[in-house]
DNA sequence: AATAGGCGCACATACGTATTCACGATCCGG
DNA sequence: CCGGATCGTGAATACGTATGTGCGCCTATT
């Protein structure tokens, strides 16, 4: 027995849901596919028809239900995106650069034709969300997915299962899927080269050198090849381990201190850190940029507005939102994708002085 | 004839397609039905036959459809937030405040068992994206949405309509739907009062005092009734519309300069405006606090960075993301709710002075 | 005027899950 | 030892859209 007795007889009444393919296809004196297909644009169907449904259903203010088209589609047409967050004390207060980086990647993502679902994920939590698995989303965007090693398990799992995911970081050989990043090494380059370029010769980092954080990790090899090539061996006295915060820039300062080393510039993995710094620097009577050279890296837009404003590295943020879209359409139009590298770029603002040095 | 032979036999191979309900229930020994019951935690299930399923399915990395379980569900389990952006040159800004917000609104959600789907819309756009018509959300969290008067109308469509959907907003009389939004009036009066009790008795507003942004009109309106508790007649003169950017709190400044009125406080109506107007006070040499004194609104992180720092009202996002979300939810659930007035803080920094006035 | 071709559309069905209904088994009190 | 309640499960079907298949009609060709 058919489900709908005369198939084109609504046995919806009048109530407040919202109208099917049905209705408009018996309005318009036509089957429920003809109206499927005058609205997706199929060329079977003729003009005229198309015309008249096109019209009932703005007339009834029709919208294509997206679980049932997602459903027989086997496609979503959405993709989700997952920031991890470090286990800052602050639950609230997300990475600036990635926020600044959503705005680019909702944008591009509608002018794709799709939407974005957003999740925040404890770097702990079983992130097993799986939204892929149950078709919520056609692919995946990670975010501050920094603890590479740690999870590398996790994101061969993810290659191995097939799904669809791409993630901002540090492209490394031999890292699982596919990566979106800034060339950190180059960037540490230059911004270290900046600072000697302005006559300092004692460059402390601030920032984990080890590869919890990738990204942190390839800046301060970049400065260390400035340095080396500037015929400077660093001195690993000069690097603190520090997480993204200003907390731990403030500490990371005082840190140096006690250790009594002699520095007359800091490079601080991001422009977070070099703000905690920038405020310990200040409370321990030491002057920006006399005493002390900085640059940050993000350009975040607090990095303008700090005292003095923030010399650092600048990420394309809108060029990075959309290469991070772009490539996972890709992955998931079943097309070969490379992982990306994108440049960053100095800005020089107050903090890192003069080239006529100190 | 059914769909499926011997319902439980299996159709997909073992290509990559995932799992089935009833891929599961074959190798349970049971119907689908139950399994969709056992998955779903209904009691009719007895205990021994969910825990087999519910092992199997791990095993299998089965995840239930969100597409066909949305379908038959009539629901989706997902929210969607809109940003509506001011049309301010730099596409990729976006209000501070709101950005604060998103981290508790996707937390909130996360904690409640939604989604979260997130997109910018221009102000000017057609947003008859529809999320609800097309089955995509259950519900729509509007940002941003300072443009009331105007588009009034499609406000009331969506109430008309049915559509759940709350706002962060300027609670007014007779404004269509659910908002929630920050004691604007009392906060506007606690702003001037600061600044009353610093001493200053010239106070300038940089905000719309138009309906255009109801929120910084509210802000307006309390600052007033502060002044005239004072017994001080507000200048229209000291009152400046502005949008909500830097570049606009700039411009304001300069024009407060060319009526060459007589001013010792600026009460700025977002810190945006007010960063702006801190560089246009710099450029024309006029300190801050001793020459002008000023106050703004949000608390944004930036605002602790300012030079000198900023003293304004904060706005608890995490209580604002959290109560958007609840209301909405409720909404859904289709119990009675009513609009929610927040209140605001004053956070007292060095921009305002101290309480021996200039 | 008969036929080949194509165009436009209807029919049937698939997508995967949730829910209603009904039925058999078990349990209990009388 | 029997009737009714209870529990656990299977069968059927609904949710709304998209698509493969095939049929009728209209036009163009001989």
């Amino acid at each position: 027995m058919p489900i709908r007795e005369p198939m084109n007889e609504p046995i919806r009444d009048g109530t407040k849901d919202r109208p099917t393919s049905f209705d408009i296809a018996q309005l318009a004196g036509v089957s429920q596919p003809t109206v499927s297909r005058a609205l997706s644009g199929n060329p079977s169907v003729s003009e005229a028809t198309r015309k008249r449904i096109e019209a009932i259903a703005r007339q009834l203010n029709y919208k294509v239900d997206k679980n049932a088209s997602s459903l027989r589609r086997r496609q979503s047409k959405t993709l989700a995106l997952l920031f991890f967050e470090d286990p800052t004390p602050d639950q609230s207060l997300i990475n600036p650069f990635f926020l600044a980086m959503l705005g680019s990647l909702t944008r591009t993502c509608a002018l794709r034709g799709y939407d974005l679902l957003t999740s925040f994920q404890q770097l702990s939590s079983d992130w097993h969300v799986d939204y892929e698995d149950s078709h919520r989303a056609d692919g995946i965007i990670l975010l501050g997915y920094g603890d590479f090693e740690e999870y590398r398990a996790r994101l061969e799992q993810l290659v191995a299962q097939g799904t669809h995911f791409v993630r901002w970081g540090s492209p490394q050989p031999g890292a699982p899927g596919t990566v979106i990043g800034c060339d950190n090494v180059r960037s540490g380059e230059a911004a270290a080269a900046h600072l000697l370029a302005n006559g300092r010769r004692r460059i402390g980092f601030i920032g984990e050198a080890s590869s919890h954080y990738p990204e942190f990790e390839a800046r301060y090899r970049g400065a260390c090849a400035a340095q080396a090539a500037a015929g400077i061996t660093p001195d690993p006295l000069l690097q603190v381990d520090a997480l993204n915060t200003q907390q731990a820039g403030h500490a990371a300062v005082h840190e140096l201190v006690r250790r009594q080393v002699d520095l007359d510039a800091l490079f601080c993995a991001s422009d977070t850190i070099a703000i905690g710094a920038l405020a310990a620097l200040a409370e321990l009577g030491l002057k920006v940029p006399e005493d002390v050279a900085i640059v940050g890296f993000d350009d975040i837009p607090a990095a303008s507005l700090t005292h003095p404003p923030l010399t650092t590295i600048a990420q394309n943020y809108l060029l990075a939102g959309e290469t991070l879209v772009d490539t996972l359409l890709r992955l998931i139009r079943g097309e070969a994708v490379a992982s990306v590298t994108l440049p960053g770029k100095l800005v020089v603002r107050r903090s890192s002085g003069s080239a006529l040095g100190r």
